[in-house]
DNA sequence: CGCATTTGACCCGCGC
DNA sequence: GCGCGGGTCAAATGCG
C-alpha cells in the first residue's frame, strides 16, 4: 500500500506539473492571440452590432476559461518560486468591490477585523496548483482575470458521502461559524471556514440530505491560501480540479451549452451517477456523488498503472483548434451524458445535455481536466490514495475537534466510494 | 482562561 | 417596498 501510495503521489505530482506546463503554454498562446486581436481590432469596430456583441462575448469567455491562469499570474510574481501554495497576492479591485458591496451597510467597525473577509480570493488553487505562469500586462486582462477569480470563488464543489459523523474529514482544520435551517430540509446546514491559515478564504457547508439522512453533503467554496498537508491535498486537489473543470465547461456564452442562466446538470460518462454538474447561477456547482458506488475495488484493475490522459497534451496543443472555446472542449470530453434526476433534487429550469463533438479539440486545460475526471483508473487510484493518506495522517491531525469524529466514517464513506475527480 | 461552538441578529439578493 | 431565504457576524455559552 505504501509503495502504491508513493507511486500515486508521484504521479499526482507529475500530473500537476504537466498541468502547470500546459497552463504556461496556454497563457503564452492567449497573450499572442490577444495581441493579434488587438492589432486587428480597428477593423472589427466597423462590424455590425451583432458581430460586436459576438466579439465581446468571446472576450469574456477567454479569461473565465483560464481563470486559474489569471489568478495565478496575478498571485505569483516570483516565477522562480516552486511553492505549491504560492505567495499571497495583492487585493484586487474586484475583491475590494466585493468587499465594499458586502460591507456597504454602513457598519465599518469590523472592516479590518476579519482578515479573511479582506482576503483576495485569488489565492493559489485549493490543493495548490503552481503559480508559475507569465504575467498579464494588459489592464483588460487584469480586469477579466479579476472577474474570473470572483467566479472561481463562487464555484462550488459538492461532495455527497455516506457518513454518520457530523462532518467528513478532509485533512483541513475547520471552524464552525454558523448554522441555519435551510428551506426544504429538516436538517440544519452548518457553515465552516478553514482555520489552517488566518486568512484562508475557503468555506464549506455541511448538510444532511433531506432524502437520505445518512448522506452528508459537503460543499466547498474558495481556494486555500496556504500549504496543505497531504491528507488535505487530496480532497483539495479534487475539489479544485472539479471547480476548474466546472467553470471551464460552463462559460456563460449566451448561447452556450451551459449558459449560466440555465439550471443545467450533467453526468460524467465514465461513472454514471457519480458526478453531476449543476450550473445554476450564480453558483455553478459540481456534485461528486460518493454514495452510489458500493466498492472502490470494483473499479481498480490489478497492476493498473493509471493512465494520465493529458500527459502528452503539450505536444498536441494546437492554438488554431477549438482551444479557446470552452464549450466545445467540455463537449469533447463529455460523451453520452444524461440527466440525473436521482442525484440531485429536480431543479426548475432547463436541463442541458452535453453531447460529444469532434475530437480534434481535446487538448486544452479544460479537456485535460475533464479527461482526468473521466478516467476511472485515476479516480480509483486517487480514492485509494486519499483513504490511505487519511489513515496515515490522521493521528497527527488532531487539532480540530470537529475532524476528530472522522475515523471509521470517513474510511467507510470515501474509502468505499468511487471518487470522481482527480 | 483560551478556544470552539451555538444561536439570534443582521445583511443582502431576489422575487413578487 | 416588502417578505423570504441564504449567508455571515458576534456575543453568549460550553468545554478542556
Amino acid at each position: 500500500m505504501n509503495k502504491e501510495n508513493k507511486q500515486l503521489r508521484a504521479m499526482l505530482s507529475q500530473v500537476n506539473n504537466n498541468y502547470s506546463a500546459l497552463q504556461m503554454h496556454v497563457v503564452t498562446l492567449m497573450q499572442r492571440q490577444h495581441n493579434r486581436r488587438a492589432e486587428i481590432s480597428p477593423a472589427n469596430e466597423v462590424n455590425t452590432e451583432g458581430k460586436v456583441g459576438e466579439r465581446s462575448r468571446n472576450e469574456t469567455i477567454v479569461p473565465r476559461q483560464f481563470m486559474d491562469l489569471g489568478r495565478a499570474s496575478m498571485a505569483e510574481k516570483d516565477e522562480s518560486s516552486p511553492s505549491w501554495s504560492g505567495s499571497r497576492s495583492p487585493q484586487t479591485n474586484e475583491d475590494a468591490s466585493m468587499e465594499s458591496r458586502r460591507r456597504k451597510t454602513g457598519s465599518t467597525s469590523n472592516e479590518n477585523k476579519d482578515g479573511g473577509r479582506e482576503e483576495s480570493p485569488d489565492q493559489s488553487l485549493q490543493g495548490g496548483l503552481p503559480n508559475k505562469v507569465p504575467k498579464f500586462n494588459c489592464s483588460q486582462d487584469v480586469e477579466q482575470a479579476s472577474e474570473a477569480m470572483s467566479m472561481m470563488r463562487k464555484a462550488r464543489v459538492s461532495v455527497r458521502a455516506r457518513s454518520e459523523a457530523s462532518m467528513i474529514s478532509d485533512g483541513c482544520q475547520w471552524r464552525k461559524y454558523g448554522q441555519k435551517m435551510a428551506k426544504g430540509n429538516p436538517c440544519p446546514r452548518a457553515y465552516y471556514r478553514c482555520t489552517m491559515a488566518t486568512a484562508c478564504p475557503v468555506r464549506k457547508q455541511v448538510q444532511r440530505s433531506a432524502e437520505d439522512r445518512t448522506v452528508l453533503i459537503t460543499t466547498y467554496e474558495g481556494h486555500h491560501n496556504h500549504p496543505l498537508p497531504p491528507a488535505a491535498m487530496a480532497m483539495a486537489s479534487t475539489t479544485s480540479a472539479a471547480a476548474t473543470m466546472l467553470l471551464s465547461g460552463s462559460m456563460p456564452s449566451p448561447d452556450g451549452i451551459m449558459n449560466s442562466s440555465f439550471h443545467s446538470r450533467t453526468m460524467f460518462p465514465c461513472s454514471p451517477g457519480l458526478a453531476t454538474i449543476s450550473a445554476s447561477a450564480p453558483f455553478p456547482t459540481i456534485t461528486l456523488d460518493l454514495t452510489h458506488s458500493p466498492n472502490l475495488l470494483q473499479h481498480q484493475r490489478p497492476n493498473a498503472q493509471f493512465h494520465v490522459p493529458f500527459q502528452n497534451l503539450p505536444q498536441n496543443f494546437a492554438p488554431g483548434s477549438h482551444a479557446f472555446n470552452p464549450v466545445l472542449h467540455s463537449q469533447s470530453k463529455f460523451s453520452a451524458l444524461q440527466s440525473s434526476p436521482e442525484i440531485q433534487p429536480p431543479q426548475v429550469g432547463t436541463e442541458q445535455v452535453l453531447k460529444p463533438s469532434s475530437s480534434s479539440s481535446s487538448d486544452t486545460v479544460t479537456a485535460a481536466t475533464a479527461a482526468i475526471t473521466a478516467d476511472p483508473n485515476f479516480t480509483a487510484a486517487l480514492v485509494a490514495a486519499i483513504t490511505s493518506i487519511i489513515g496515515n495522517v490522521h493521528p497527527n491531525n488532531s487539532s480540530n475537534s470537529s475532524t476528530n469524529t472522522r475515523s471509521s466514517n470517513v474510511d467507510n464513506t470515501i474509502g468505499k466510494s468511487n471518487f470522481v475527480d482527480n
